[in-house]
DNA sequence: TATAAAATGTAGCCTAGGCAACAAAATTGA
DNA sequence: TCAATTTTGTTGCCTAGGCTACATTTTATA
């Protein structure tokens, strides 16, 4: 016994509202930049971190404070090389260019106001610590400032 | 003229202390996880918003929203399919399965209390609807409820 | 009803970021 | 010093998610 079925799946000519799509495809876009620069931007922060806790960023560092294997740090390093955020040579610890200390220094500022804003609405460090690490990458300048104002009013 | 160069680039074995990498690593680990998700969340969602706002979801529809080629679409409806949350045959429209029901009506809530909260922070509603397109993936339901509890205090 | 247009499917290519396995250099310590 | 260990580099493979180009099916319309 065979169905019969509708060839014709859209029936009628759908009302097309002023185009909706065009500005949440913008928002999709936003997104996918920020995912292009967060690896950059999390690697430059970790060796900056590292440099000023222990004196120096080595690859094996970056593997266990990521999570992830060296051949992973490796190859990221060579793209931030290429895109002139790291210096490395052969066997020798890592450093970050000016334009890499710049960007370091900047998400190093943002990552810790998301942190603290967590914070001050009433979690804990832990959680702060673990949502703040994915938070940080999608916040706008507004946002972030509107954490700041709320950061003044609400003193930890 | 030849460079002396040390040979050594860590100098003394340098204090470890107790393992803070660890810690670290947990919370990469916890933003890895939320982009492996982030995708199939994206789509159940609109899909969902599509068939409540048209009728029907179809991958051109899809397209335009994202901001994507439909070939990208069809290859993520493809692994959708597989993971058992769309369902999808050839030249027709799309449907979510109840678990892909499920996940969207989860995303679509979660979704809602970040873009409510970011306006009751104070922020015009362009700016909260994109960060709200990329900060949902990464706030934890103790976040969530965090932000839900200061709607409550802060009626918009 | 033909034909044009739109939607969908498919193939092949690209980059990013994971991994394991192996190779080579550097550091440590007996 | 030199042998063992650690660190770093390299290769090749995998998946996800982009794209263009081309093929096919469906839908709209002359």
């Amino acid at each position: 016994m065979t169905m019969v079925e509708r060839k014709s799946t859209r029936q009628t000519p759908l009302p097309i509202p002023p185009d909706l799509s065009i500005s949440r495809a913008q928002a999709f876009e936003y997104v996918r930049q920020a995912h292009q620069s967060e690896t950059a931007e999390d690697y430059v922060e970790m060796i900056a971190d590292l440099i000023a806790e222990r004196g120096e960023a080595r690859v094996v560092d970056l593997a266990a404070n990521f999570g992830v294997s060296h051949a992973t740090v490796n190859k990221i390093i060579v793209r931030l090389n290429k895109e002139g955020l790291v210096t490395n040579r052969p066997y020798r610890s890592l450093f970050l260019t000016v334009e890499g200390e710049r960007l370091a220094a900047e998400c190093k500022e943002r990552h810790d106001v998301v942190y603290r804003f967590l914070l001050a609405l009433g979690l804990d460090e832990h959680t702060a610590s673990l949502d703040a690490e994915g938070v940080e990458h999608h916040v706008s300048p507004k946002t972030l400032q509107a954490f700041r104002k709320f950061l003044k009013k609400n003193a930890p």
